[in-house]
DNA sequence: GTTTCATATGAAAACATATTCATATGTGTT
DNA sequence: AACACATATGAATATGTTTTCATATGAAAC
């Protein structure tokens, strides 16, 4: 009976579980005006450089940013076409949907 | 020194931990051909019926889905605005990035 | 080739969310 | 009112992901 598909790799679900961390967030919001190294993106956001390299390294994976070696720095560059089409949704969803303020705290996480 | 946004409950953040989960992705895209109760996801999907509901309910705070009574029964429906735009884009991403198979095991999750 | 600066990596711990299972609630029927 | 059906809820546990911290790697300068 179990028919299950059972899809835990499937593509959506790769790219959501990728982007749904505060951290990943802030990079790709701080992305969004210019290219970063990951010294300025660490001290820009007053996090820890490993932090950093780790949610750099896993947003990599699915191309959501890029990069780019110079001397030794990296820089990272946002994958800008498939991104800011998709913030931009939710921009227009919460506008539409979440009225009240309380609504952040009670959507989707318990805290 | 620490200027960091600690942004955790910012819109994107909870609407992506909110996507981040195979079976409400299957619910959606089973939701996407039509308005379905919880029963016949359930069976559909070969899922519990609270594991659903959960998922349900949590899909339903960023109205993500929304509900009907009927009789006993209660219908969730997609709320397509926000998400089949939103798959698009990830189609499209996947599409242009993502060209070997061995991509959906690499993107984001370790699993 | 040693030092310094910049970033990446591994592994354990911390944390958050999903799953499970027992049970409660709600709706209609008899 | 008792029952059956449909769904929701709570709480403990399981699972998965992030964080932390120590350390490794790589690139340039000396």
């Amino acid at each position: 009976m179990k028919q299950s598909s059972n899809n835990k790799n499937n593509k959506y679900n790769v790219f959501f579980t990728n982007l749904a961390n505060s951290l990943k967030i802030d990079i790709i919001l701080s992305l969004r005006q210019k290219d970063k190294n990951v010294g300025e993106i660490s001290n820009e956001l007053g996090v820890e450089q490993s932090k950093v390299s780790h949610a750099l390294a896993s947003l990599k994976l699915c191309n959501i940013v890029s990069v780019k070696q110079n001397g030794k720095e990296r820089i990272y560059s946002l994958n800008k076409k498939t991104i800011l089409p998709m913030l931009n949704l939710i921009d227009k969803h919460a506008k539409d949907y979440c009225k009240c303020k309380c609504c952040a705290e009670k959507c989707g996480s318990k805290k």
